[in-house]
DNA sequence: AATGAATGAGCCTTCATTCAT
DNA sequence: GATGAATGAAGGCTCATTCAT
């Protein structure tokens, strides 16, 4: 019908360029509302508002509110994934998450960061969903197996490169222990902000030790 | 108005037990709809139907629907440190954790056990919350810091029983490596169910051999 | 749970009479609503307004709009067919019909007067739903059954009496004949609203004596 | 702006011939969309979408969609009376109103049938519109009188070759017989579909009897 | 103490209409 | 002429809260 563009709203066409960083500023702006409020308790009007649209025009870019969550978190956890393969193990791996340790105990939210979780409020509310939705479940653990692969991955390079024995059940053993680790240190960072930053950094280097040299 | 009892509408009254009673249940019945639906999305509707009573009864034990979630947030937190407290750290800690694992890796909500995390979507809704309401935050860091010290505690009693030098840097330290690693396990269990137990009992074995005797 | 009373909102209870008040209020203010209106067109605030009550509480009364519809088309189909049967064959059919037939000519809504179409307009939407909505159909054609019947009834006894011979196929023939002539009666009232009286006395005397004596 | 044509949206102007097929296409789409949803659920959007133009574009052709639903009121009442034009009357007016009887049965628009009714639907939405409309009540009365008198013209020319006396108030009469069968019929089909068609043939011979010969 | 009817604010969503291109 | 992105005003519906009984 219109050959020279491609409407948003028409499923079959791939969607044009500005149609899709109208959707990023959505997502964006959704970001900010979700992080603030809560997937449910941020309105439609809220995340319109922010992204300076009007509340009509979401919906040539969202079927619905359940569908901006959708889109919201599966775009975090591709840029989670994103995240993990550029920010390679390294011997400053301790102090690394000890400086995100501090962003996460701020409450901030974080960007140009390469951290796997770029606010605790979202991923803790995310989390909280997959156990009532399956749908977002379902999307989540895809995307938790990818990770874990490149984690696994890069531990599998370390073993390599230090001339170690290369052991799968240990390898998946220390991925676990990886993912534990940051995932709970996140928890901690807002139930209580105010630990020791030097009781964080001993804790980590015994738990990565075990981690990169088991 | 009421003769033959302290009415828990009147505020400088002591609660009558019945009145206590009556609040436990709509608590209970609060939790249950919190955790499958999360805070918003219950309604004090199906919080009334599920604990047998009418709407307009719930206001006369809680102010509104905040104050429901606020009773329901304490009372959360003291049930985890008492089961801390009367759970105390043992040879079987492993295999402990291994089960509530399965338990958390199900979704269910765990009854009669002694897990400091009954539910990991309530665990991670009120870690959201959090981070946006600064009176939950003081609520859960007041809970978090007296936890941390029964954790302590233990480690310190271990020690003494093994005829180890007591550390302070180091209980520090293996105290926040268990708190870490169990609600980092929690989480895992939620965003990738399907783990083999195998895997989470290396984990668990290597983590717990730090805290335990490091 | 309430022995004393049933609730609306309570599906397996039978309505109190105070309920059932509420309902029928309820569905006097749609009925003016959608006469003056249409189904689509009327609001939901419109008919709360009307009722005199507030929008929240019409759905303590009806699952959404489209009961209220379902709900009016069935009252509306129940008290025509009342009519019908309070209504005997008379000799004064003709001057019924076109004392009627000023009524609907005027647009005005007939209450009191034993017309099988009580609101032209309403019958004429009514009927339009029922080419789209495939439940509305199903009752309305049951419905019609039922008055068919009772207006074949009508006829046979008026044969009987008058010592004529019974015909089954004259009947259904008669009664098709009755019903097509007092419904397209309708139509043209108000389509041509300025036909001569005597013209429609002269049309209603053939087509009755067809009905009555043949 | 357009020098080669002069614009739809010229007021001034005589239409194109370009335009006036648009005006067409728009409205045969409105058409099968209000017959399909109604005047009111039908969307501009699904009218646009139907058309095979733009929405913006059927605002140069419309000033909104009340004027759509006038000029397809218009339209559809003139082609009404051009049906009726075309089609004498013949011995096989029962067979003629058996067979569109069927159509309207199925609740199909009837298409290159030259039926005064095409779609039953459509006529009962109107008709109850001009119950709320006086505008379309002005432009239904307007056609209808001109409908009637092309009727009364048949009957009159069916007089005079069957050399019967010419009787004014009786072509009167049987005009309206005429006419409210057929329309009483096209609501009886959509009200009971399952009407045996040997009845209706019986009981239109017998009102056609009355109008074509008495 | 207890009920549940009643309210009204506000949410998600749709859609007629406008406008920049 | 033509598009479709954008707007904003409702509309249907939900739900926390209040109140008469």
């Amino acid at each position: 019908m219109a050959p020279h563009s491609s409407a948003p709203h028409d499923p079959d066409a791939a969607p044009s360029a500005r149609a899709e960083s109208q959707r990023e500023r959505i997502l964006d702006a959704a970001q900010r509302c979700f992080i603030a409020r809560g997937f449910h308790a941020a309105t439609v009007s809220d995340i319109a508002t922010e992204a300076g649209i009007s509340q009509g025009l979401m919906y040539r870019y969202f079927d619905n509110k359940r569908a901006m969550i959708l889109a919201l978190i599966e775009r975090q956890l591709q840029s989670d994934q994103q995240s993990m393969r550029r920010n390679p193990l390294s011997a400053d791996i301790v102090e690394n998450l000890l400086a995100i340790h501090q962003l996460w105990t701020r409450g901030e939210s974080i960007a140009g960061v390469d951290a796997a979780i770029a606010s605790v409020a979202l991923y803790a509310e995310i989390t909280a969903e997959a156990q009532r939705d399956p749908v977002v479940a379902d999307v989540l653990q895809r995307h938790d197996r990818l990770t874990t692969q490149t984690v696994c991955d890069w531990l599998r390079q370390h073993d390599l490169a230090r001339g170690a024995a290369i052991d799968e059940a240990g390898l998946q053993r220390r991925t676990l222990l990886m993912r534990t680790v940051v995932e709970g240190l996140a928890m901690r960072a807002v139930r209580d902000p105010d630990i020791a930053p030097q009781t964080v950094r001993a804790m980590l280097a015994g738990a990565m030790a075990q981690v990169l040299n088991d």
